[in-house]
DNA sequence: AGGGGTTGTTTAATTTATTAAACATGGTAG
DNA sequence: CTACCATGTTTAATAAATTAAACAACCCCT
């Protein structure tokens, strides 16, 4: 089991634009700290090194389970070049449209521009996926259910949750509604 | 973040069927030590910790990944409830808003709901960190540069790329610019 | 009842991490 | 060039973790 505490240190920190002293400084902590534990020259109490990743934040499972990620390519797209994603999701009531930025080889992130039409619900049997998910809604209202809570948004409300939980997005307003939301990793 | 390493090591000794000592023994480090941090009158060093977790055996990811579920969280977010992100943008020009889903404690997924003024910029030092960004715009215009790409994106549009490169932000029309952007990991 | 074995806890001495402040370097503006 | 930041590094003083050994409690056996 070996793992480079200072280096896996320094790299996130690195990662998050943070310099030794900004970050001691939104730890809690001394520069001089932060400088002796990058170097393996001090190991950190779990204590400190909980005050350290806060001021990242990240939690202590995040830090030790090191993994990384890849590189895309189109960076630019038209309205028109967005991804339909017809028919992908069963179960669906009702006119719903996916529009998704990009596909998603080798993608963490899936960006969605989503419409409902007056009565479009995603079904009785709700959504389950191994992500986080969040999204801002334009135009229009959805009422969103997530495990045994559920609510009305309008526009510029907002959501996120953990995307194991049972969910369902239903619009039972009179127009349609436009929302925008990100998932990570991706759903479909 | 709150983490009872104590009681996370006592769990997993006596899931073991390991008393004190015999931890201590294949540990190399003495049953007082794991009497203190069980007890949390102690924290120890990481090397400390990897140590004992070597008489179980067990991986510093493994003891930090406690399985149980997450706590319970706030998923529904009303307009004037996200999060301004004021002043955290060095070098921006102009009036430049950014308002961010929910705090990002132990969350992947960063969503904000930006606004640049006429003119508003995110300054010549352009933007790097290792995340991925997307975003759509809803209503103006916006110039985004991506190393050595550069292009205008009205609504509807959307963009995609790795934000190690080197990226920017320019209102260059005359009419205020609203865009939905999602970041994983997060940027600020 | 009394040993001998285990268990987890405590305490003074020691080792180690952490602090506070100085040092050295590099870039940038005047 | 000089002055001035900001960066990461080092060092003596302090705070904290770790040790080694003793302590108390419990169980089992004769």
């Amino acid at each position: 089991m070996e793992f480079d505490v200072g280096a896996r240190l320094k790299q996130i920190r690195e990662q998050h634009g943070l310099s030794q002293r900004a970050l001691a400084q939104r730890a809690g902590v001394t520069n001089g700290t932060i400088s002796l534990i990058e170097q393996n020259r001090s190991s950190p109490s779990v204590s400190s090194l909980r005050k350290v990743l806060q001021g990242i934040p990240m939690t202590l499972a995040e830090f030790f389970s090191s993994d990384d990620l890849p590189p895309p390519e189109q960076i630019f797209f038209k309205g028109g070049e967005l991804i339909e994603l017809a028919g992908e999701l069963k179960g669906t009531v009702g006119q719903v449209s996916f529009r998704q930025v990009g596909d998603l080889r080798s993608r963490n992130l899936q960006i969605l521009h989503e419409r409902y039409a007056p009565g479009a619900d995603t079904g009785r049997t709700m959504l389950q996926h191994e992500s986080e998910e969040g999204g801002i809604v334009i135009k229009g209202q959805i009422e969103l259910t997530v495990g045994d809570r559920k609510q009305l948004l309008g526009p510029g409300d907002a959501y996120f949750f953990d995307s194991r939980v049972p969910h369902r997005f239903r619009n039972i307003g009179d127009v349609e509604c436009e929302l925008i939301s990100a998932c990570t990793p991706p759903y479909l």
